[in-house]
DNA sequence: CCCTGATTCGC
DNA sequence: GCGAATCAGG
């Protein structure tokens, strides 16, 4: 069974969290997940939410999230699309990945840039790093292969063939 | 080039 | 209802 996208419930109440909160639509979309900010800004505006910052002068305000919204939101990511990136591959063809990929290079984990949700970029990785309900808690954020949510090194994590996964491995916990 | 939301309109 | 394409702008 697929994650179950569209708008439910819950995405929904998700998105009206963060769109009031002053998140971008491009944030919201990144954070949601299998949506892009146009459907963001459409539903948005179906919902009547739209033209939040108006006024007599607009707010471009950066808008820095309550740390309530920002831990439950990072919650929220992790157990509708974090969890378990292998277990929703498993029954996929997997990407054309070079299960033996050739000899890496030396670089082992780009833990340098990690990054808040809020500064998780469409081109970004994803990985989670740490305990979701801390203010710790960041995402790899390096550069994510292309199409995919992952970079390079947690897509081979990610995307494990099932030959080589066996039962235990799990997600190799997040680092 | 990066980004922002708003609108249109075929599906 | 949905969201890609497009527009208009920062």
């Amino acid at each position: 069974m697929e994650a179950g996208l569209g708008w439910t419930d819950d995405r929904v109440a998700l998105l009206r969290r963060l769109w009031e909160d002053g998140q971008s639509a491009s944030k919201i979309a990144a954070q949601l997940g299998g949506v892009t900010r146009n459907a963001v800004i459409g539903k948005v505006h179906r919902l009547g939410l739209a033209g939040r910052a108006r006024g007599a002068d607009e707010a471009p305000a950066a808008a820095t999230p309550s740390k309530i919204v920002e831990i439950e939101t990072a919650i929220a990511v992790v157990e509708t699309q974090a969890p378990e990136p292998v277990a929703i591959l498993s029954h996929r063809p997997a990407p054309e990945f070079p299960a033996a990929a050739p000899a890496k290079e030396p670089v082992a984990i780009p833990v340098s840039q990690r990054v808040t949700i809020m500064d998780l970029r469409e081109s970004m990785c994803r990985w989670p790093l740490g305990d979701p309900t801390t203010p710790e808690f960041r995402f790899c954020g390096a550069r994510s292969i292309t199409g995919l949510p992952y970079c390079t090194h947690h897509a081979e994590i990610a995307y494990q063939p099932a030959t080589e996964r066996k039962r235990d491995r799990r997600v190799a916990s997040f680092r």
